[in-house]
DNA sequence: TATATTATTGACCAATTGGTCAATAAACAT
DNA sequence: ATGTTTATTGACCAATTGGTCAATAATATA
């Protein structure tokens, strides 16, 4: 979290113009404004997630995030001191959580190397993949050159975390006999990699069934794509 | 193309401010103003190109645009209505060619479809994965909610064909006996997503060192993957 | 109830930028 | 040379928007 609340000013001079947030006169129901310091935060932060994803950090507007949150564009700058810091926040908010947690699965697992491979991916897809947090590899797909220090952290809290899980199951497979000698990153990322782009593209294309030709089920992508890297395309003698 | 030289107007009234194009005086050297009607459009949609690939459509700016295809700002509304259409411009002029030519390979392939795909992809990459091109992807994975035609557009053009290439090619193993039978769809998506994945990740983390880990080697990258898909990472008996 | 504190607001400003058009000068015709 | 055509220009405009801050009102306190 990065906020910093209020601050001190001084003086300038009154004049005409608009800007408004949202309703305008107090009406019937909802309080007009309410006080909840510790909740503003996270409620900026998850509605300038959804606007940065559909529309990119050039494209999101501030007043719009302040919309979605609730709040009217001042007090996300009090919050947040500039878009960027936004930005970066949302970042950061995004991406930690759920990477421990798939990586416990790992550790803990007890059966065939292969049926891990499987769990551990439809869990990544339940926990990630179908998520707004997967709107976050989008983001930085595009934002990276933008934002060198993002796509650094991204690489470092994500990228290498997950390449060493990968490792780790892989070598796994291989200490138990499973799985032949091979080249563990590549395999790493040749194995993973239809995840992160399903998500993506899914993120992209989403639920506009019209634009993208018959939408995809994650299962089944994920099912097939498991026991093609484990036993080939090519025919197989029995055993 | 999507051009409509000049047209006419009317008066108003002379100010005060700036907008400058490049260079002021004309010194020595290079022409000042040249005159090539023809050669514009092209060079405008290549300086688009690159501009919307790493700023996207909200942040690339037309002036910078301008300026790195030579012209002035006034000039590419010349050629172009609005930066809207200038994109389109762009995503359709560098969508087409490519596909074609990849296409015939299949056709006209003699060796074993093991073989068949494994030129294929290495083809792809190099006429395409490798290029300017591939920034397109990246490009309309943020855009295509904005951009509901164009999205419609690249499925069209590019996702159906480039499926159907992938089918042609996975018949092709089943038929001569090469390949168990498989979901052609599924699995032509499970193999090529890779290559897709690659291709705008190293447009995203570019030449960044520092920012990505170790760079990855697109060769060893398809050869390993391909082997994956074909033969599997289990242990299989010889023959 | 009266007073002090501060989270929230929205009118405002300054800078940026997509888009326009009268003026300019490069090519061409005579 | 002189005149005509038109591709090119850049000053300009209007709208948008990131960011500011004095005023406001929701709480806490006395």
């Amino acid at each position: 979290m990065s906020q910093s609340p209020p601050a001190n000013h001084s003086p300038t001079a009154p004049n005409q113009q608009t800007d408004t947030c949202q309703s305008a006169l107090p009406t019937l129901g909802a309080r007009v404004r309410s006080r909840r310091k510790e909740a503003r935060p996270n409620e900026i932060v998850a509605a300038a997630l959804a606007e940065f994803v559909d529309k990119g950090f050039a494209g999101a507007n501030v007043q719009a995030i302040a919309k979605r949150a609730g709040v009217s564009k001042g007090t996300v700058f009090v919050y947040f001191e500039t878009k960027q810091d936004l930005f970066k926040a949302v970042v950061r908010d995004n991406i930690a959580a759920p990477l421990n947690t798939w990586r416990d699965v790992t550790r803990n697992y007890r059966g065939s190397t292969r049926d891990l491979i499987v769990q551990s991916m439809h869990q990544w897809w339940t926990d990630v993949g179908s998520t707004p947090a997967a709107g976050i590899s989008k983001l930085l797909m595009q934002e990276a050159a933008n934002f060198p220090e993002l796509a650094q952290f991204y690489q470092e809290e994500v990228v290498a975390p997950g390449m060493s899980n990968m490792r780790d199951i892989l070598q796994r497979g291989i200490n138990l006999g499973e799985f032949r000698v091979m080249d563990l990153d590549i395999t790493g990322m040749n194995l993973f990699s239809p995840l992160l782009f399903l998500a993506m593209w899914q993120q992209a294309m989403g639920d506009k069934q019209p634009i993208c030709g018959p939408a995809i089920d994650a299962r089944q992508f994920i099912d097939n794509h498991v026991s093609l890297m484990l036993d080939g395309m090519c025919h197989r003698p029995a055993i």
